[in-house]
DNA sequence: TAATCAAATTTTAATGATTACAAATTTAAA
DNA sequence: TTTAAATTTGTAATCATTAAAATTTGATTA
């Protein structure tokens, strides 16, 4: 996505499109990769060597309350970030880490049990091992 | 359920039954509430004065690593531990934190899209306002 | 242009959950 | 009883995240 696009977005969402929130937001959508705070920090430091690891905290939280991003939270202390804020699940794989997209067809997918509830968000997560870990393991 | 059940279970998977697991056991199978190793710690430590909290986690992690018990990460940087190890689902009420077990139909939950995917666990849970805040809320 | 002000960013320090490690205690076997 | 192994404890370390205060930036106004 081009620069222009991404500024469109954050204004869209009431964010006022600084330099770092616009590199912020670009890993994240042109990554796809479900990031930690510090996997986006380890990236962009190398272009922007001023960059505070608080400034991304600050950006994916205000992300978060102004619904760019969701938060992921697969595994026990580590809070990963998704600028696709979609209904979509996910599968980490245990064995090489990396976080797959997974279409769900989301008809029925909220239980009737929660007919009385409020539904802010729906999590569906799975765990496990990949197709391409599952081929390396044989060999 | 009954002190024996509980070291049957333990022994079953192949946990010796020490007078701490068992507590700690008891406390996740009559409660049912998902609690953190907190909250455990805090409230057996009123009977068992000279517990330590590196035991309960320690305890806890012998748990999750012999199937006793699963890990639940619904908010980050809030580890909750539940000793129903079925396939079920969670709804964590955002007003009075309440985490509700959910029955799944567990016939097709599973995404075709993970045909080739080894997977190991799933997770289903989901975030709002639950029926008695909702109700609190309009008065 | 220069002064002003708020927003954004940085720096440093604090917090809180979890783990590491070694010592002490308990349990069970020899 | 002796000894070794398992369990538990206490303390310190680690690591992710947040808090607070200082600095910078960038727009606005005089
Ligand atoms: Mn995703
Ligand atoms: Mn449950
Ligand atoms: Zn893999
Ligand atoms: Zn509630």
């Amino acid at each position: 996505m081009q620069q222009k696009k991404v500024e469109q977005l954050l204004k869209q969402h009431d964010i006022k499109p600084s330099y770092h929130r616009i590199k912020i937001l670009s890993y994240l959508l042109e990554k796809k990769n479900h990031p930690t705070a510090d996997m986006i920090y380890q990236e962009l430091v190398k272009e922007i060597p001023t960059l505070s690891k608080t400034t991304v905290y600050n950006t994916l939280n205000l992300f978060v309350e102004k619904n760019v991003a969701i938060i992921i939270t697969i595994d026990e202390n580590e809070t990963r970030y998704d600028a696709d804020i979609s209904l979509h699940g996910h599968f980490k794989c245990s064995s090489c880490g990396k976080i797959y997209d997974i279409r769900l067809n989301t008809a029925g997918i909220i239980p009737d049990e929660l007919e009385k509830f409020q539904i802010d968000e729906s999590h569906i997560y799975f765990k496990g091992t990949c197709p391409l870990c599952l081929k390396k393991a044989l060999s």
